[in-house]
DNA sequence: CGGGATCCCAAGCGATACTG
DNA sequence: CAGTATCGCTTGGGATCCCG
C-alpha cells in the first residue's frame, strides 16, 4: 500500500504543498527520468540502481495519485508524466543547475544514467547562444551511456542512444544531418562537468573539429551556483 | 547529533546531488524562510509551526555542513543563507510556482507565514510587466500576517511587517512614498490565491483605487502549473 | 519482465521533557 | 530563548518470494 504522504507541513504555501506532493525521497529523480520520455518500470529501476523495488512501486503510485504521473495505456509497465508532471521541469532544471556545481569527483559506486545526463544537458542549454548557431548534432559517450543531442536554432532535442528508451510517436526534429555538423565526444563524467563549467577537460573527439567543440561550449554551460563574487568574505568554502 | 544524510542516491547527477543536500524533509522550507532574510531559531520555529525542535536543530546543522546556511555571528541563534544557499532561490521559486496552483482550499489547521507569503509574491512577480509601471507600494494583510511590498521598476522588495524579522543593515529601496501609489489590501489566503490566478477575488481595499488594484494584478500573477492546453509538449523557453 | 507482498533492521521523524 | 536528550512510532532500504 502506498505510504500516503499524509504528513503535511500544515502550511498554506505553494512550496509546502509542492513538497507534500513530490518531496518524498526518490520522487523527483523518477520525475527527472520521465522528463526525458516515457519509461518502463524496469527502465526506471535500471536508471535508479539503488532504489528498492517496493519504494519505486510506492512512489509511482503516489505520483499517480498526485496527478503527476500516469500509465501509458499501450505499453505494459509504461509510465509517463501528465501535464502537471511536465510542469515540474523548471523545478528539476533548477535543482540540476544547483547540484551540478556541487558535483565533486564521482564517489566509488556512482553511476551515470542516460536520462540524468539528458537533463544535465537540458539544464546547461543556452537557448539564446544557440539561436545564432547553425544546426548541429552532438553525440556524447559518457561513462558507458550515449546520447544524441540535436540543436536546431533555439530548440533542443535529446535522445538517449541504445536500450531503455520507450518507443514513442515523438518525432525527432526536422533535422537532416549536415556534413560537418556532427561532433562526437567520448569523455568521463567529471570531464563533462569540467567542460560544462567552461574549464579545460579531457575529451576524446571521435568526430568533428575544434570549431564544433567551441560551438558545444557556447551552447552548453552550467556556471557555479555560488559565484565567487561576493562582497562579504564568506568563510564557507565549497569542498 | 546531526543525522547525516549519508544515504546517497549513488548517482553522479546534479539533481541527485542537490537532493542529497537539501532533499530532507523540512530543509527547503527552512531555506525558503531564510531567503526572505536572516532569521532566529525561534523565528523559524514560529514560521514552521509543525516542525519538531530537534528536527529544526538537525536540519540547521546539516544545512551548515552543506554550506547552505551559516550562523549570523552577531545575533544569538541567528541564521542566514550563504551564497550557495541564496543560489537556491530559483529552486524554491520554481517549487512555489508549481505548488501554488495545487493549493486547494486551506485545510483546517493550515497556517500562513509571512515569509512563505513573501516567497509566493516573489514567485508571482512579473518583472517585465512591472518595468513599465510607476513605483508602487503594496501593503497586504493576509490571514493574520502583513507584508510591505515595494515595486520599483523591475525590482521587488518585500519586507514582512511586525515581529519576526531580524534587524539587518539591509536598506529598503530608495523609495519615497508617492501619494496615490499605495494599495493596501486585506484578504483571506484563498482569496489571494484567486487574485494571483487572475480570478475574481474577495478583497477589502483599505487604501488605493481600482487602478492600483489593476496594477497589482498585472505585476503579480501565478498561472496554473498545467495549462489546459494538452497537445503541445511546449519546447522550454527561457523566461 | 512487471510489480505486489513480506520480513526485518536501521534510520528518520515527531512529541515531550529537559538544560544552559 | 536556543537548543539537547530521550523515546516510541513511522518510513526507508535490502532481500526475498511470489504471482501474472
Amino acid at each position: 500500500m502506498a505510504t500516503r504522504a499524509a504528513r503535511g507541513y500544515g502550511q498554506y504555501s505553494g512550496t509546502a504543498r509542492a513538497l507534500e506532493r513530490i518531496g518524498d525521497r526518490w520522487a523527483l529523480l523518477i520525475v527527472r527520468d520521465l522528463l526525458v520520455g516515457p519509461r518502463r518500470y524496469g527502465d526506471l529501476k535500471a536508471s535508479l540502481p539503488r532504489i528498492p523495488t517496493n519504494i519505486l512501486s510506492d512512489r509511482l503510485k503516489e505520483l499517480q495519485e498526485a496527478g503527476v504521473v500516469r500509465r501509458v495505456p499501450t505499453v505494459r509497465g509504461g509510465y509517463e508524466l501528465t501535464r502537471l508532471g511536465l510542469a515540474l521541469e523548471p523545478v528539476v532544471v533548477a535543482l540540476e543547475r544547483w547540484g551540478w556545481s556541487e558535483l565533486g569527483e564521482p564517489v566509488e559506486g556512482d553511476t551515470v544514467g542516460a536520462d540524468a545526463l539528458a537533463i544535465s544537458l537540458r539544464a546547461a542549454f543556452r537557448a539564446d547562444a544557440a539561436a545564432g548557431l547553425p544546426p548541429t548534432e552532438y553525440v556524447l559517450h559518457v561513462g558507458g551511456v550515449s546520447l544524441s543531442v540535436i540543436v536546431l536554432g533555439a530548440t533542443l532535442d535529446i535522445v538517449p542512444i541504445g536500450p531503455g528508451a520507450l518507443p514513442q510517436p515523438r518525432r525527432r526534429s526536422a533535422f537532416e544531418p549536415v556534413p560537418g555538423a556532427l561532433l562526437e565526444l567520448a569523455l568521463e563524467p567529471d570531464s563533462l562537468r569540467d567542460l560544462l563549467a567552461g574549464d579545460a577537460a579531457r575529451a576524446t573527439v571521435l568526430a568533428g573539429d575544434d570549431e564544433l567543440l567551441e560551438r558545444f561550449v557556447l551552447t552548453f554551460r552550467i556556471g557555479p551556483a555560488a559565484p565567487p563574487t561576493e562582497r562579504a568574505p564568506a568563510a564557507d568554502a565549497a569542498a
